[in-house]
DNA sequence: GACTTGGATGTAAACGTTTACAGTAACGGG
DNA sequence: CCCGTTACTGTAAACGTTTACATCCAAGTC
């Protein structure tokens, strides 16, 4: 059975198209009698308006598009369900990216983005200065781009953003482990694409500098953003000359890692090794021994980058670009049982 | 900067519009020397084609939908992987929805179909029998659907699909457990609407009748899908007047839970019970104890459902549906950590 | 009763493509 | 030299909406 269009319920209900379209649009336009008949002929003909011809016709989709590093990502679930929920308030749909790795290139966003198959483009992955460089030249017209989670880096400025403090959560994170004791900490952390655990790098390293203890080279590994790269680093770390009392990953996702690698060398955690981890994902909880973190407020992240969307989509081409200031929201450490004193406090 | 359309380049180019698109679409039938005017002509305009016009235009999308329990699950990621491949090589972009809990409803899905937003659905996750209902029933046209992971529920019956024999699976994994000597055996389990543990719970019983092993009141609890709820799960059975001394959880992430409910009710896994995984995620085999498992082949089983979909849409409507026959795909038990003969054999 | 007002509806253009069809020019064979 | 063929290109309609504008009619207003 063929799909029914505006036309036939107009001829069913003995009015024109544009009435119908009304109907549907802006109800309060049209007689009530009238309307209810229009009605009728909906529900008769099984009509449901063609989304493609609408969206062509009015220029907008209501489709925003989230680029995020990866599906599967504990963490990045949690800023979805903020995003969905904001969006579902605002009548918009989401359409999910993923940037696994190289899977999506900068190029095929800035496709995404000419081809005006969605009103804005949410990033919760950090993207090369080569793929913000391609994106900026290539869209022409200005669509929407607002950033999540990720600190703003020099290409980026000039876009609305909203992410916690990295660079003070992790400074905090550090300057916990020092209070604790630990003067040899190690950092595993991620990859130089990772905009934002470096951030979080910088941030150890400020702490570290502000309690005047020394980082030896070696003590600071890629963990690759993966638990098996955080694996190999840990193990590069327990098998260092002086091997950290205590070892900051800039991710559960690492940490959950990091545990198994200390665990599986034969040592404890935390008696023998402190672990510090960063997100709070579901896993930090039920890990053994459950994870001391830094928790984000994925949700609230979420929801807050969505409705900053709609107020890029909603103010349109015209006002200028002012107050682009980065939201920030505040983190907030996460004590359980992955850190203790060192024992051999010398 | 207004976004350029094919008829600035057509002028510029000085030919006609139609020979733009064609160009674009069967560049074959056009003269090299115009091809090369209108090449140079898009690339001087930055000129890139209205994906909305030309979907509305067409009548497809090339896009097709996903819809999966939710985001963040370690499981579906690797299915996603498998059709994000299939999909890059046929040409197709994908979206994402979550059908988290009861987020996205039956309803918001056959809008989807039929409001022609995409080529097809690709269903990972199980929807309740009264969804299917109102799927079919409102999608007149024949939008393709196919399933993955999924079993075959009696009112889906039709659709084509790919996943494993859960129910010989579930047994396989039962009947190892008895193998290494358990006889009290629990299962922490999904919920109603998740046909696919269902059917290892069907398996489970299967393996149990088949040894002779009774299954106590209480030994088959609901863990919901959630970590929380397996460790809820696993606190009643322990709590059982005959607690089990093994556990099969039908899915990994339950097993996590399960494992921290074991280990902070002060038993050790396996010495003092035994657990089972299913699907083998990237956190089984750094659980602590590694996780034995049932492996699915999940990124196969996605490109399979991909290449089955691509099939699906290029067929169109005429050709009747014969061989919807399911694909089954073959699993593995994965031998690790958590599964050792009972204590206290009796 | 003529004139204005305003509400309800219809008419038709427009959005940017694709594509059936028609048209043109060049060319080769008779 | 004419005709048919081939290779290329242009014309225009169509896809299903939305919406500016025109039209119509009933109800006031003086």
């Amino acid at each position: 059975m063929t799909t029914s269009s505006i036309k036939e319920v107009a001829k069913l209900a003995g009015v024109s198209i544009a009435t119908v379209s009304r109907c549907m649009n802006n109800p309060e336009q049209v007689a009530e009698k009238t309307r209810i008949r229009v009605q009728d002929a909906i529900l008769k003909t099984g009509y449901t308006p063609n989304t493609l011809a609408r969206s062509f016709r009015r220029g907008r989709t209501n489709i925003v598009m989230v680029v995020l590093p990866s599906i599967g990502d504990p963490f990045f679930e949690r800023v979805m369900q903020g995003i969905r929920v904001a969006a579902g308030a605002k009548g918009y749909s989401i359409i999910i990216n993923e940037m696994q790795f190289n899977t999506m290139t900068a190029d095929e966003i800035a496709a995404v983005v000419v081809s005006r198959q969605t009103d804005g483009i949410i990033l919760l992955a950090s993207m090369s200065p080569f793929g913000t460089e391609v994106l900026s030249a290539k869209s022409h017209r200005a669509l929407p781009i607002v950033i999540g989670c990720e600190t703003i880096s020099p290409e980026l400025t000039g876009f609305p953003s909203v992410h916690i403090d990295n660079v003070a959560a992790a400074r905090e994170a550090t300057a916990y482990l020092v209070s604790q004791g630990h003067e040899r900490i190690g950092l595993v952390c991620g990859t130089a694409t990772s905009l934002l655990t470096k951030d979080r790098e910088f941030g150890y390293r400020a702490a570290m500098r502000a309690a005047h203890l020394d980082i030896e080279d070696g003590w600071v590994v890629n963990g690759d953003l993966t638990i098996d790269g955080a694996i190999s680093a840990t193990r590069s770390l327990l098998n260092h000359d002086h091997p950290p009392s205590a070892i900051f990953c800039t991710t559960d996702e690492m940490a959950i890692g990091c545990l198994h690698a200390i665990k599986t060398g034969g040592l404890r955690v935390p008696e023998d090794v402190s672990v510090m981890g960063f997100d709070d994902t579901r896993y930090a909880a039920v890990a053994d021994p459950p994870l001391t973190t830094i928790r984000q407020p994925a949700e609230e992240i979420g929801e807050r980058v969505m409705y900053r969307m709609c107020r890029e989509i909603e103010k349109g081409k015209d006002s200028a670009d002012a107050g682009n200031q980065p939201e920030l929201v505040a983190h907030r450490l996460i004590v359980r049982q992955s850190v203790c004193p060192p024992r051999d406090r010398k």
